[in-house]
DNA sequence: GTGTCTATCTATAAGGC
DNA sequence: TGCCTTATAGATAGACA
């Protein structure tokens, strides 16, 4: 009812004050809050991406929300840069007691099956990186549209976008990746019901 | 004061050409890559901590450069985020098996990880299993067609047969179990870096 | 939660130390 | 690597739909 702020017709309307400095210290008004945290998430993700592409660097990011959401960003995915980090963080734990991983007749506190399922394991956390470093998860990134800040980045993985929103064209690459994919699962299948199947492994 | 900067008059010495706009896209020059990285995941982290401080959210970052160096940011500290996810992971995993698994900031311990990754390598085989006769079957449902009469093929799984001969409407059904299959992969994977880096979690 | 708009504020590319 | 400077590109607070 206040006709001093609501007449467009006449009076070009100043639409914003424009962007304030605010001090960095935890913002009270919890809408507000969840204003900012929404913006500053995409922002932190697209710079992720950034440093990515213009670097090849592998990045993830884990955000967890006040309210206790969780947010990820991953590339090539979170799990090859975790899987990284988690062995550094082993290697350099075990750097004194371990300095020939390949005793097959180890000693170690773990069983000869267990070394290898994590043989396995590795394996397959490496090939999802080679997979995923062979480039065209980079395409996908940017055709995400991510410089235009229309994008979405709750998909952990490239192969988690749905397929709905893309070109036909657009699903020859992605089709590959999926031929790719499961030939990588077909072939960890194999390997997989060898140890559980038989627990004389290999020669 | 300095008579070098404030008039234009005498020595017009352009200390700098200024920022210059980049396209977002691998850095081919090493040297610039390497300043940019620098420079950028720097940038990254601070604005890490900014949404920390301002949502009072946790955030993990790692960053692996291409060079293989890992950096990490943590708010408030990498493990605890870190454990959050994984936790979380698992727990989605196993929500059926666990129903109190949600302890956040805490890992299994060792023996009962073991028994998980045993019942992990089970489940994990008894679902591809599934999976694959499952997907055999639907294909020898919907023989004859792309198959020609030869669906005696040298296809171990169903998902091993060739993308190309298929509908476009028939690539939902595929899209689906690919995604299950990955969604069991992408979980194993968890696990398994979860069980890796027991040793090493907080603490 | 998302998108839009504007007026700022901030990050950073390039070059040098 | 770290630390300048400059000129500018990019991010975003605030208000609204």
């Amino acid at each position: 009812m206040d006709p001093t702020t609501t007449t467009t017709t006449s009076v070009q309307k100043k639409k914003s004050t424009g962007r304030k400095k605010i001090a960095i210290e935890k913002i009270e008004r919890s809408e507000r809050r969840q204003v900012t945290f929404s913006k500053r998430r995409m922002g932190l993700f697209k710079k992720a991406s950034e440093l990515c592409i213009l670097c090849a660097a592998e990045v993830a990011i884990l955000v967890s929300s006040p309210a206790g959401k969780l947010y990820t960003f991953g590339y090539p995915c979170v799990e090859s840069t975790l899987d990284r980090f988690l062995n550094q963080q082993q290697h350099d734990h075990h750097i004194n007691m371990n300095n020939n991983n390949n005793n097959v007749g180890g000693v170690l506190n773990v069983s000869m099956q267990d070394q290898q399922q994590q043989h396995e394991y590795n394996e397959i956390a490496s090939l999802l990186e080679q997979e995923k470093k062979r480039g065209e998860a980079l395409e996908f990134l940017k055709k995400g549209d991510w410089s235009g800040g229309n994008y979405n980045n709750n998909y952990q993985f490239w192969w988690d976008a749905p397929i709905e929103n893309l070109e036909f064209h657009e699903l020859n690459p992605m089709k590959t990746k999926l031929e790719e994919l499961r030939n990588m699962v077909a072939s960890k299948l194999v390997v997989d019901h060898n140890i559980n199947n038989s627990s004389c492994s290999r020669v």
